[in-house]
DNA sequence: AATTCTTTTATTACCAGGTACTAATAGTAA
DNA sequence: TTACTATTAGTACCTGGTAATAAAAGAATT
């Protein structure tokens, strides 16, 4: 939890501040308690540089960051889809909006990370594909033009009948931004019964 | 915070239960003593009823949120590269390794969604270019095969000599773990000394 | 009507992780 | 010695609970 530190002398009060500041910011679920015991110091003597750094208690902090996460977590599944489905057709089609933030972006340029982009169509092109569980194989893509921050990505994918083999599906997705082609991929995707694992 | 329901009846058990889970999902920072007054019946009721439905308490709903963001950020800054880079050459080669967990797997079978393997080869394809911005233009790809959790993916990106065009650079990227080869993309990068918007 | 069972409420003791305030003590510089 | 800063100690109080026990209210069954 706490580096064991040999401490003859105590830090001063200025070192122990920059290290408690420190200490917080690389666990911020971390005790009074428990940096009391990191520096040796009385749990009073803690809270009163927590008060002049203006660092709130554990469970404020706690709360903060669960307010990011809901917040989010409502904007943006983090875990799921990238890009939100709007239609789907399950075998044939599928269309997914995905608008461009400051996090998708280079901040040099405010152009989308290339990324995102085939993120949107790879989630795309597995969701349209209706099976227990599915994986891209592969994929040829290109990027038409760049994205720029802001811009809303509508995904479109048409599922090509997969012809010889049957385990594998082709899938393509074209991206637009008004009616523009921004990206184009085409997918090769796994279905398998036997959770298709390797 | 809780709409004013008129409330000649209390709901029976079954049905409070149901909104509870409803109120605490749609608002996961609310206390009981606030669900008390939205549903006029004791402290106690809410609480046995959030054992009964085994929902945690307002600060644990709250610890495991911020633990989630917490997670999140260490393992995906979301605005940065993705995988670490260990190694780079420029406008020669360059490494990085990128560790799949929880939120890069598809729950059901834990294997890694393909756009995060993509995103570490992408970052990587890009990072070694050696100009003040550039972009993927387009890039074969194949997954040989499913990367599980847990497994540390390490991309290895070489330079292609950028033969007849000058702003276009091909670079190849292979991914492996342990060894054997998971993931293979060849990328062709723009570069572009006039900050390239098309 | 009496009995049983479920549901609800009340009460009390306790907890973590604090805030807020007061006071005492230690160490150091003028 | 005095003055000042830094530290420690102690107490009361807070929120948002858990845990456990008991009593009361309501509904269903015999």
């Amino acid at each position: 939890m706490c580096k064991v530190v040999l401490k003859i002398s105590k830090l001063p009060k200025k070192k122990r501040q920059q290290h408690l500041v420190e200490k917080i910011e690389h666990n911020p679920f971390i005790t009074d308690e428990e940096l009391m015991k990191c520096f040796q110091v009385s749990i009073q003597t803690i809270r009163l540089d927590r008060m002049e750094l203006g660092i709130p208690e554990l469970r404020e902090r706690m709360k903060s960051m669960a307010e990011q996460t809901y917040d989010q977590v409502r904007s943006l599944p983090p875990d799921e889809i990238i890009g939100e489905i709007i239609d789907l057709q399950l075998d044939e089609s599928g269309i997914s909006i995905f608008e461009i933030k400051e996090s998708h972006v280079f901040s040099r340029n405010r152009i989308a990370r290339g990324h995102y982009v085939f993120a949107q169509a790879n989630s795309l092109a597995i969701a349209v594909i209706d099976d227990e569980i599915a994986l891209t194989a592969s994929a040829h893509i290109r990027f038409v033009r760049s994205v720029q921050l802001g811009e809303k990505c509508i995904a479109k994918a048409s599922v090509k009948s997969s012809n010889n083999e049957q385990d594998k599906t082709k899938v393509e997705v074209n991206t637009y931004v008004n009616d523009e082609l921004v990206f184009h991929g085409d997918f090769v995707v796994y279905r398998s019964e036997d959770n298709g694992n390797k």
